[in-house]
DNA sequence: GCCGATTTGTCCGTATGTATC
DNA sequence: CGATACATACGGACAAATCGG
């Protein structure tokens, strides 16, 4: 259940879009009505809005109203949005997901891995090579590096299941954001192997490199994912911000 | 120069960050001291912070501060947040960028582009071809639809120049928000020639398709990107929310 | 073109809750 | 336990944009 009362908003207002109770192009309820339907405050229900405009679900005019912006993605096979962990997506998508485990070793990260991942040189790590299959085709090979002393505990079986769900459920870590780049590279043997894929076919694959910190702001786990080059989709919503100019101070 | 008193703030802090005057882990001043500095609300700190936390510049925690995790992405020769035309990711890179006019063409949306790019089937469009070069290494090939009646006068000049300037500038548009698909595809003869890429060397490319969006809420263009692989790489900052459960309402 | 009603945008002050130390 | 810090929520004031009369 949702902690706060703009997070219920929020999701509510998030339903009701994406089931289609506003036509494209219709404006929402005014923030006015908005704070008689859900009996709160102005900033309560803006807070709301404000994170539905995030998600390109919707765009605020002023002087007019808010407009419904929403449009399904059928095509995406896959796609990502936020932080999650690969069940959580599949659950999301209602896919089948699974994970196997094709390595998984303690390491200390030498100079090659500390500049690679970030990690400090000596620093205890687990590293892991993980495929995920969605529907019983493998998509997703990942070079995962955890460190120990924030994963600790971690076996193969947890590794099969979900990490985070352990992490969080129960180290109890925050888990709070990601830095991601992706780019496309060339397809090793490995990928080719454990991906199915022909290099006479793609010769490259989608790469996220990915750094995440927990709330103690240490950078826990630096992740590679490659995935299948044709069934990989990434979605995204951007909001123009005007050039950027000087400060004031 | 801002128009507000947070993005002033906004924009005060994240130069600061940027310019190192906070170190990695470091806690920043905190709300209250803060309020002292700039002379303002609680709430109006808190939002600029809010803009810090979307761009991974911070990240925050409750009971202790607002902690630096900015992390420099020197090896991002190229990257991308928000919207921005070419023009204004090359300055802000301190790159050289050029951009080529391939095509230009006006054209009526049949039923296979109107099924492909959204733009309803009869729609009057502009067709351009767009070669971007960097430091005169052409990166990234362009297909834009822009509705006509949105971008009326558009001319191979402009596009040679800036389009969204053209828009925002001349036109008086709002450009709102942007949502992008990125895939990885096969390069075409076309990419091959343009990009100068060898298909032995590299076969596939990335790719980002785009849906823009103005003040009125009409998708006014729609822009296919197509990326030298070895020059791509995009970045991202995601943020954990808690997965998902039904709402209350 | 002006005026007033409506709607969103910015900003303020305050109160209370929760987490950290 | 108290002090500090961020999180949520409320209510109010004024600005700016839109729209209809």
């Amino acid at each position: 259940m949702p902690k706060s009362k703009y997070e219920a908003i929020y999701r509510d207002l998030k339903q009701k879009i994406e089931e289609g109770d506003f036509a494209s192009q219709e404006l929402l309820p005014s923030e006015h009505s908005l704070i008689q339907t859900y009996g709160c405050s102005r900033n309560t229900v803006r807070r709301a809005i404000s994170e539905l405009v995030s998600d390109g679900y919707v765009q605020t005019l002023q002087g007019k109203g808010v407009r419904n912006i929403f449009r399904p993605v059928a095509q995406a096979a896959f796609t990502i949005g936020g932080i999650e962990s690969f069940k959580e997506s599949s659950q999301r998508n209602h896919k089948k997901g699974r994970t196997r485990v094709l390595q998984f070793m303690e390491l200390i990260a030498d100079e090659k891995i500390s500049l690679r991942t970030g990690f400090e040189k000596g620093s205890e790590l687990y590293y892991l090579q993980r495929l995920h299959y969605l529907d019983e085709k493998p998509l997703i090979l990942n070079h995962n590096y955890f460190l120990k002393s924030a994963a600790e505990g971690l076996t193969p079986e947890i590794a099969e299941d979900s990490i985070y769900e352990y992490l969080e459920n129960i180290l109890h870590m925050t888990i709070v954001n990601s830095q991601r780049i992706m780019t496309v590279e060339k397809i090793t043997q490995i990928d080719e192997k454990y991906l199915e894929l022909d290099a006479n076919d793609y010769n490259c694959m989608a790469v996220i490199t990915s750094r995440t910190y927990n709330g103690d702001g240490v950078m826990f786990e630096f992740t590679q994912s490659r995935h299948r080059p044709d069934y990989f989709s990434f979605q995204d919503n951007a909001i123009r911000k005007s050039p950027l100019v000087r400060s004031d101070f």
